[in-house]
DNA sequence: CAGATACATTGACAAGTCTCGATATATTAG
DNA sequence: CTAATATATCGAGACTTGTCAATGTATCTG
């Protein structure tokens, strides 16, 4: 047996409850498209614009081939921050009316209290 | 020459800025420690704790090996939404004054304008 | 000093991710 | 239908990440 000193309250530690599967997904999508580089400033062109975007803009705009922007532009969309809708022959983007509330949420991710 | 439509506006999109480097870093770390499941819970674990947590806390509660534990806690550290000072032989563990605020950060990713 | 304890680091492996070229699909023009 | 264009999917390669066992480091006890 042990005599020596722990920090207070050390090893006894409060419960906190984990989110839930679907609250951890929903903003688990949001935190790993937004945590590349490349994703977040693909977000953010489309988000600063006032006209529509096609996927062509994005790579003409990035320095990525063509595929792997398909593929970025699947996970934002994933995130439910894009929506797209089809155009003729091209995929138009644009922010989710409630994109700016879902990084809000971001804000909430820790418990109460600390 | 092509005499199909395009969309209005459409691949004549203004510029945005990106991120600065330190920016883009700042955000990015945050972005990606909390896109692992784990070290969300983790964070959200002393987050929730009135008093002092150890390292031992954690690995006693996550059903993780200690050194996994220890790789979390760099990771989360270097966010900066962690503290941590040594305590006799354990290293204890506090929320940053600014974690909140930190959070509240994301909320700014997207430029102005939609 | 030796022994014990708490945590960090190293090395390895499996799994996941980012990227591209090649190819497929869908739509339009003629 | 055939050709052209925009985007999606597939497959592969390089790289990163999460995890653990083994080991190292620092601190305390006696």
């Amino acid at each position: 047996m042990s005599t020596r000193q722990r920090p207070t309250n050390c090893c006894q530690p409060k419960a906190v409850r984990p989110l839930t599967e679907r609250g951890a997904e929903r903003v688990g999508s949001v935190l790993n498209a937004l945590g590349d580089r490349t994703r977040l400033e693909i977000l953010r062109f489309v988000a600063g614009q006032t006209g529509p975007v096609c996927a062509c803009d994005i790579v003409d705009r990035f320095d990525l081939s063509q595929p792997t922007v398909s593929h970025h532009m699947k996970l934002l969309l994933q995130t439910g921050l894009l929506t797209r809708e089809r155009s003729v022959l091209w995929m138009i983007y644009t922010l989710a009316p409630d994109a700016r509330e879902r990084l809000d949420e971001l804000s909430s991710l820790l418990p109460e209290q600390g």
